[in-house]
DNA sequence: TTGTAAGCGTTATCAC
DNA sequence: GTGATAACGCTTACAA
């Protein structure tokens, strides 16, 4: 019993065994007392050895004895007798291969071995391949982990999500985890999760595992301090949100523009009530802001009883924002969602409560997620173009890795989002006035 | 120019350059030929240098010679006078700060260090807050590479998801990374984006980063043996899907009961003719299975004219099969989808051509998406309990990561799916009769 | 209570 | 062409 409860500890951080490294350790019972040397003449013993070695362990004759050595390595040092007290064999977990497994392997050294498998030139093509094939015979694979102590790269960015649930978010993480995968980088993942002290932990776990770089949906648009103390101390990092003037690398969609745009194209419509469903928990937005702006060239008023702040980014949450600006003496005839989300969230009140989309209720989302496109009366929406995005913003992020001599100035890239009108908000589809507005035939 | 383009080997790999550390260059302009020592006399030079240290950074004075020296080294070690080249000062990247910056800046050992940041009783109070204050300063992150290195754990699981538009799959990732966020896992995500070979790729860059175990939602659930072997090797693996018998750790929903529910529910709503929509361009389903077992089990022929197998999981897709299985002479009277997002595009086929559901057209998805519950006609589905899908497999993980000494033997954990009847199926959803469902409140 | 030395698996330098 | 050696930043064993 005591010695199984040793085994455990081989392998583990500190314990010293080179002779335990892939190694069976075979510990008979009912040997008797003897000393080690005898113990490895006997018959059983030698047979399992034969066996193990096929496996390509190495054998480690063992018999430990109860009491007076704590750990393996103390046992082997001893030169006593050792007296039997476990039945059977343990199978250590095989470690994986090493350089140096393959440098005894083949006769090479390490350094040769090493320089070898990344095809260099200055070794000879048949040490080469006699290296490689013993390589993969040990199924060789090369541990990044010290690679990136020695290199000072992870060659691993880290991508935060404020929100996981929103299909524009998972489809750019997709096309962001592709993107910088096809250039050999791995993405370490975290989501906000809706709070601020979850965002800079996800950070802090990001920086102490040594990523290259920082992908990021900032939870509050408006608090970026951390982001940028990060820049200043050269880290690479990308904002996905199209917020100005930031002081930090950003490509965003112009949510700004297109709020402007959406909204405006209520104002073209005909609309003079045109409310709003926007996440404003965190202060101003800038979809928030291109709303007002919109309004107010047209020279409408800007009305707080019908701008509903969303507190969660979901159907639910659109419902009963919808709910609460509508409910007003002088209730909207048309309604600005800052996502399709809460668009279908607006489209799903006015099913509920019986309005007509879009004769005495007009919406427009924005994102473009599917959903938009198939939803009861297809969605006018703001496109997000997420493969742009992710395209960009992956280049942008390996730039700044790969700038020598200290990040340069951060640049702003904004996407323009194009203005998709379906049914939702016009009444004649097809006679969309404007912005070149893309229409979308499908929502027939 | 040319010494700027030297610059950037400082703090490369395998570029020695102690004095080099955390340390501005001066690299005087038009100083004239002089010297070393008396360039560090000359007043603008010591102006500079002043601020510098403000930013904890040592100033490090130097003037490189155009053409003899390749590296800053080489250059520093001469002793010669020195040719004024470049303009300016160049400021190196700040390097995180390491243990031993901290004991150079308090006095004691890296050991003492290490051990009073861990919170060792070993080291006295004094000196543990001394140490602690200083960490604070340098804005000292350990770095989790080399502790891996030494401990031979990253605290980092691999997670693949085979599809990321998949909403019950990226809410199931977001928990999945809450729960190991809390215990101090990192996530390292990848998409097998439809292809297996990606699905091997990334395996492979995970294993190479030494992650600690693998949840995956596999591609193909009948080819395993890869993941299978990962295991042989003592590599923890757990299977995010309810398969059985695959000799492999699984946590997922029991997907044969529930399409078996899910289509019982429709025979016991008196449909004759069921068809499905399901996934098999890779082989049968569990969910295929649980469909034609349930229609076995009634007596009803399985017609493969009314199997739609849908190439991808979108709203599009639903439809396109759709039209597959419905132009028939004989169509169903009621559609088993295997996805929800299947269900709606059957859901939207239905508004197109014109049915109504459930009275001319019953429809019955999977996973209970938000959607669901908020589409035109309410969906009845089978709820997927993500939740506890997380919980359970990254404590099952857990567990096979903590085992000591070899995996224990893999155990299969099927969540059971709640059928939900909602009005898509039931003619008269309050009605509904069967396997206790449960009764959605909010689609009316 | 603290310091010293070795080692985790790899890469870069330099000598042969 | 190949091998020895010294880093990378950290933890552990052991000596002081």
């Amino acid at each position: 019993m005591r010695a199984v409860s040793l085994v455990p500890a081989w392998g583990k951080a500190g314990c010293r065994r080179p002779a335990g490294r892939n190694s069976l350790a075979v510990i008979p019972s009912s040997l008797g007392s003897r000393p080690l040397e005898r113990l490895c003449r006997c018959s059983a013993v030698q047979a399992c050895s034969s066996v193990i070695t096929q496996y390509r362990y190495y054998t480690l004759i063992a018999s430990i004895f109860c009491f007076e050595y704590e750990t393996f390595d103390a046992c082997s040092r001893s030169a006593g007798p050792f007296s039997p007290i476990c039945a059977g064999t343990l199978l250590m977990a095989r470690q994986k291969a090493r350089l140096k497994d393959i440098a005894a392997k083949t006769g090479y050294g390490t350094n040769t071995v090493s320089l070898a498998l990344r095809g260099s030139t200055r070794i000879s093509a048949a040490a080469r391949d006699l290296i490689r094939k013993a390589a993969l015979e040990l199924d060789y694979v090369p541990n990044n982990i010290a690679k990136s102590l020695v290199s000072r790269r992870s060659n691993t960015v880290g991508l935060i999500l404020h929100e996981i649930t929103n299909p524009i978010l998972t489809s750019a993480a997709k096309e962001i985890q592709l993107a910088l995968a096809s250039r050999g980088y791995g993405v370490l993942f975290a989501t906000s999760n809706g709070s601020f002290d979850e965002e800079l932990h996800a950070i802090e776990m990001f920086r102490s595992r040594m990523v290259d770089g920082l992908l990021i949906y900032p939870l509050v648009h408006s608090r970026l301090d951390h982001l940028r103390r990060l820049r200043e101390q050269n880290f690479p990092v990308v904002l996905l949100v199209g917020v100005q003037d930031s002081g930090i690398d950003v490509v965003g969609i112009d949510e700004f523009v297109g709020a402007h745009d959406a909204t405006r194209h209520l104002v073209d419509q005909g609309h003079r009530r045109i409310g709003a469903l926007v996440m404003l928990q965190y202060g101003t937005s800038q979809k928030h802001d291109g709303y007002v702006a919109a309004l107010e060239a047209a020279g409408l008023p800007v009305d707080p009883q019908i701008i509903g702040s969303c507190l969660n980014h979901s159907i639910e949450g659109g419902i009963q924002t919808m709910d609460s600006i509508m409910h007003g003496p002088d209730p909207p005839t048309a309604v600005f969602c800052s996502s399709d989300i809460l668009a279908l969230g607006a489209l799903r009140w006015a099913r509920i409560h019986r309005r007509t989309v879009p004769a005495e209720l007009a919406i427009i989302g924005f994102d473009d997620i599917e959903s938009a496109s198939h939803a009861v009366t297809p969605l006018s929406t703001i496109n997000n173009n997420v493969d742009e995005l992710a395209r960009r913003s992956v280049a942008r992020l390996l730039e700044l890795i790969d700038a020598e001599g200290g990040l340069p100035p951060p640049r702003t890239s904004l996407l323009h989002g194009d203005l998709v009108v379906r049914e939702s908000s016009a009444t004649d589809a097809a006679a969309g006035s404007t912005a070149t507005p893309t229409i979308d035939t499908r929502s027939s």
